[in-house]
DNA sequence: TCATTAACACGGG
DNA sequence: CCCGTGTTAATGA
């Protein structure tokens, strides 16, 4: 565990802080698909992500979601930092895309490190900054782009977290992160399938 | 015009 | 049989 720690974020922290990590965090996997955080929970500690895939979804009144962003290796969640610091609850509803290996942080350390170390302080700053482009991305598609756009950059992503070409996703599962109807998947896919850019199977789809 | 909703047929596991 | 998929028709924004 120490070991991956050091894999994942020992370029940008100092070893002190790595050994603090270690002693003080909880080592946590979870298979893929698995609920990690629901909305309205009070979060306890702050997750530090070791390896694997994370989906960070907005839930609306009717219990319908939009996915918002990813979180892959060596990130932790801006929500959770916001909420740990205002002690609120969660916003966002977050699920494991793959399986996935966590380092949970209690919330008191977040604060006592960021006066302590430097690289954290950097860390935690840079991790809003991220976010907050990712989350401009998401705003941009969703404002600005049409469904088939929409759904050809969640494909890219796709293709991005898991490292494969070979995304085993169902339409209906799809039709939900984008908050469309199933319908307009299938249609949009197929209309894909015939410029030859993916090839449609059950289940999965495999892009050319 | 394009998304949504409902409905139906087909086929694989 | 159930589920994923492909398609269509009606309706609405």
């Amino acid at each position: 565990m120490l070991q991956e720690l050091k894999d994942n974020y020992g370029s940008q922290f100092e070893p002190a802080l790595i050994e603090e990590m270690g002693r003080v965090g909880t080592f946590m996997e979870a298979p893929e698909g698995k609920d990690l955080i629901r909305p309205g929970q009070y979060i306890k500690s702050v997750p530090l992500l070791l390896s694997g895939s994370i989906k960070i979804l907005r839930p609306d009144a009717n219990g319908d979601e939009l996915l918002l962003y990813h979180l892959e290796k060596g990130d932790t969640c801006a929500m959770t930092l916001t909420c740990c610091i205002g002690s609120t609850k969660s916003e966002i509803h977050a699920i494991s895309e793959t399986d996935v290996k966590l380092l949970m942080i209690p919330i008191g350390k977040i604060e006592e490190w960021a006066s302590k170390y430097k690289t954290w302080r950097n860390f935690v700053f840079s991790t809003y900054q991220t976010r907050m482009m990712e989350m401009l991305e998401s705003i941009d598609n969703i404002a600005f782009h049409n469904m088939d756009e929409r759904l050809k950059s969640y494909l890219e992503n796709k293709i991005e977290i898991l490292n494969s070409k070979h995304i085993y996703i169902t339409h209906k599962e799809i039709a939900s992160d984008l908050h469309t109807s199933r319908v307009v998947i299938s249609r949009l896919l197929k209309k894909m399938e015939n410029e030859n850019l993916i090839k449609l199977h059950r289940s999965f789809i495999e892009v050319v």
